[in-house]
DNA sequence: TCAAGTTGTCTAGTATCATAGACAACTTGG
DNA sequence: CCAAGTTGTCTATGATACTAGACAACTTGA
């Protein structure tokens, strides 16, 4: 393969090469600790020059994924996060339950307004005042996820506040007297990052993405926060129960 | 944001235009039928040159996404298509009922043996023989989805045979006396396309894909099928149903 | 009709991507 | 120690990506 008789994709070649292995790595072809093939062997299996077998070798060193050895080879060290959808289970938990150190922070918030969208799934006005929360969870240092949460600025003033101060969604609402709610709908696809959440979630450009919309309602249906998250794919990995 | 002040991520920067006016399209920013933001609006909201943008907009509009016209303006034209997880709902139902025709076939079938992973999701030893199933399903011509599934040799002999001719799974089950089935764990994550599927899925390489493993077990909870599915993530979403 | 704004199409120049070859530095196994 | 195989680093060349500027062709609304 070369940039030539391949359809340009926009895409350089060295990602490709870099994304194949990851997915190796991903799918179990490579464990944690295993040794990659050489790099001519690479260079080899994806048709491609030994130089940009190197520069995605590269890449995913400098993202922690393998490491080379000088004279012997280079080795994979990295794992998923296996992240359950629609149990009640804190992020926090989920976290720990693998090991991990979890941590969490408000990046910033906001007064917004709804837009038809955001009203139609918070049950509100077009143009009702919102409050908008931006926040990022990590595991062990690493990002997990950004997510953009927005609710009633009615209902919950100061959420903003709160949040920041309880680093918490479940305390936030119990501040205002919700003790329990359930997941609606949830909405899941895949995409690229943007520039502003590469940033945050210490990911190179063109990484993809899981984008989750949800919204909580309260125990009579009603409700309470809509979210938009956007989770770091090659970090996390969910899991529908049965 | 030109290519020297980012680090260099391997995605040119008119993909990166183009991934972010998709997603405004995904998410409702722009509809089916708007006009977006004018060439030189888009340049300076991204920071790049117009040339760029003009690329951008060109790999969208053979795409299908956009549509260009001169002297007036560029207009959206696209929408996903909703799949509901954790129901029984057929490929085909789904399809349909968004005014879709609904298409399969298999690619191809082949003799395999379980490897350590395989063999602990179907309940089988290592090494045990398997069926692999290649397939692929389509909405109105444009792929949706393909999909790998193993099924246990000895259990179901010729089974790449009964699918290519049913080119159903569940009449596939049916010919071998499973009346009725239901999904076991199901686990998603997000990737980036290799170059097989890329042909496959009619995807230009780098773009993203949902990634779904999931069992299917009979009544009593013994595994009978476990699938690998690759759905192009630009034309697809998910939602998980409470 | 006309002006403003839009997309379409040229020409250039600079930086990056990918290829190619050669050799150094190092590890491993015999 | 030695030979084979590995990663690390250098030079060089052609193709592609991005920027920059200018102008043509067309649409829309006043």
């Amino acid at each position: 393969m070369s940039m030539q008789d391949t359809a340009s994709s926009g895409v350089a070649l060295w990602r490709l090469v870099a994304d194949g292995i990851e997915r190796g790595i991903a799918d179990g072809r490579f464990a944690a600790g295993d040794r990659l093939p050489g790099e001519m062997e690479i260079a080899e299996t994806y048709r491609v020059n030994r130089h940009t077998v190197r520069r995605a070798l590269a890449a995913l060193a400098e993202r922690g994924i393998v490491r080379a050895e000088r004279g012997s080879g280079t080795y994979v060290e990295a794992q998923k996060l296996a992240y359950p959808l629609r149990s009640r289970t804190r992020f926090s938990e989920i976290v720990g339950a693998g090991g991990r150190e979890p941590h969490g922070r408000m990046i910033e918030t906001s007064e917004d307004v709804a837009t038809r969208e955001l009203a139609r799934e918070l049950g509100l006005k077009t143009g009702a005042p919102l409050v908008r929360i931006e926040a990022i969870r990590l595991a062990d240092r690493a990002p997990i996820c950004v997510s953009t949460t927005w609710l009633s600025a009615e209902h919950f003033p100061g959420a903003g506040t709160v949040f920041a101060a309880t680093r918490s969604m479940t305390k936030m609402l119990e501040h205002y007297g919700i003790r329990d709610y359930r997941r609606g709908a949830t909405r899941i696809t895949a995409g690229i990052v943007d520039a502003t959440d590469a940033a945050r979630l210490d990911l190179p450009l063109g990484r993809p993405i899981l984008v989750v919309d949800a919204t909580d309602l309260d125990l009579e249906g009603k409700p309470l926060v809509t979210k938009h998250s956007r989770f770091a794919a090659e970090r996390v990995e969910f899991l529908v129960e049965p």
